[in-house]
DNA sequence: TTCTTTTGTCTACAAATGTAGACTATAAAA
DNA sequence: TTTTATAGTCTACATTTGTAGACAAAAGAA
């Protein structure tokens, strides 16, 4: 079995907990009852179900809980990223990132870093990349 | 309702299809039962609930089916990666972009022509992002 | 101290997904 | 033409996911 991914819904959870730390379930169903129109329950079983996952962990506070990421918010993006880049055809990824690029906000120095990573592998970049997809 | 998402199963089919363009199940299960030792039962399936999802086609050749790619590959890529960056907060598009490239196989024509797209950019990127997890 | 709200834990249930067997109509082989 | 291998369609069934109600315990309010 591989690591489960992390769902649509439970990223909308995740992302609150990475934002706000440590939290609380009455502060995440406060915030997440606005905004996804969820019912308190639907939000409690999402925390459940990441702690099973070991996504959250939680510290007991008297009776409540205190819930808190047991990943790294970039490492969860690094992670499901990677695995969309795993699901394609390796020639696509070109122009794949091309056309993401075009479509997300970036800052200046987000460029500038990317550009920079870009310049380092190009020195030893082939010149072409061979479709594996009939492979092994 | 929005658009059924791709599956990690699905996506092995299509990659297939697109590869091969137009083809039978036989020449699917014969890669594919090797490939990701699948049942042919499992196979089959799949192309069934490919086709209801209008991701496949069918054309009839007598009896058998030929089966072709209902969407472009190149936009099922950026649609799915398009999907994941919706589920992050945009002040992380920066490096997981940078290490997501680190990671992967690109060619020096993808390299180029993603720091072209990049140099575009930056004149108007702002100079940060700033996080909207818990906005609206 | 009794009533009410909050929290937390269980249970529920439909839809989607992974995986595959059963049955049927052909087509190919003997 | 009878046998056999195929391809296609149905049905099946466990797991995961989306979504939420029921109920108990504890905490706060009256």
């Amino acid at each position: 079995m591989e690591k489960t991914d992390i769902t649509k819904s439970e990223w909308e959870v995740m992302r609150i907990v990475w934002t706000l730390g440590e939290t609380t379930s009455s502060q995440l169903i406060d915030i997440l009852s606005k905004k996804m129109d969820w019912s308190s329950s639907t939000i409690k079983t999402l925390l459940s179900r990441l702690c099973d996952k070991e996504l959250l962990g939680i510290k007991k506070d008297g009776r409540k809980n205190i819930y808190y990421s047991a990943i790294k918010e970039q490492a969860a993006y690094d992670m499901s990223v990677k695995r969309v880049f795993e699901s394609m055809c390796c020639m696509h990824y070109g122009e794949t990132l091309h056309d993401v690029i075009e479509s997300i906000e970036l800052s200046k120095s987000d460029i500038d870093s990317i550009i920079d990573v870009l310049k380092k592998k190009r020195d030893t970049a082939p010149e072409e990349v061979h479709c594996k997809c009939l492979e092994e």
